[in-house]
DNA sequence: GTATGCCCGTTAAAATATTAACACATGATT
DNA sequence: AATCATGTGTTAATATTTTAACGGGCATAC
């Protein structure tokens, strides 16, 4: 098998947060992590985080931005594969079709036209 | 809300397997988990997840099997959106695209009109 | 009967994760 | 220059997670 790609739930909560945003201060983290950890809690946790390999920092302004090591898309697709593989037996179509039925996200025809337009282009890679 | 959505490491990684295959016993976890555990830590796992309420167990012929609690569609859901989220600021169009240009999964001409066949029942839905 | 093999329940030790105190640096403010 | 606000580095206490030892039930085989 592999190594296990699991991370501790404050280790995927910051991690999260750093996909989203794209990068990361303690400040910003100690703001948006739920629980109210202080300063030196945060920054020990993104050091941690730091050593395992999974984010790196730069110095500006004598902060430090604390960015994703692995890039955003890689990790998308890896995120994406791990869903796919657990909840829809590793379907694609399975996939899209959830997404089109979820009440939340009504699509405009705006929307559709776009993937369908999507789905054309794969059509014409393929082949 | 408070830190309701994170898990242990080793619990997601059983949440994993139990959604992945519907159901769990105790001897087939501490075969597929990472580590080769012990059944009596597994079985310590899995009753610390019922308690946490995430699965429940049925028994039969003497033996747990253990489910979960929310169903599979709704955690497949919620999984799908916190991803959409996380990477693709949660839109459909851009998880689409994703799937569409991962080379992994080369998709067949078939997979395609499929998924064009759900296009197009969006729409109808949609109108 | 009793030995063997599974299975579950309880409990606690061992390992990790989480938190924050304390020390020190720097720049802005009074 | 002394104070404050904001930052980092180090270290250690606390909490949680992870592990499995131990005990007992219930079959089937010897």
């Amino acid at each position: 098998m592999q190594k296990a790609n699991y991370l501790s739930k404050r280790e995927q909560e910051i991690m999260d947060l750093v996909y989203e945003r794209g990068h990361l201060t303690s400040s910003e983290a100690m703001e948006l992590l739920s629980g109210s950890p202080s300063n030196s809690t945060v920054r020990t946790l993104l050091r941690i985080l730091e050593e395992k390999g999974q984010l790196t920092h730069e110095e500006r302004d004598g902060r430090y931005f604390y960015i994703p090591v692995i890039p955003r898309t890689s990790a998308a697709r890896q995120a994406l594969d791990s869903v796919m593989k657990t909840f829809f037996k590793g379907s694609v179509g399975d996939v899209v079709a959830a997404l089109l039925h979820d009440d939340d996200t009504q699509l405009t025809s705006q929307e559709l036209d776009h993937l369908q337009l999507l789905i054309d282009q794969a059509r014409e890679e393929g082949k």
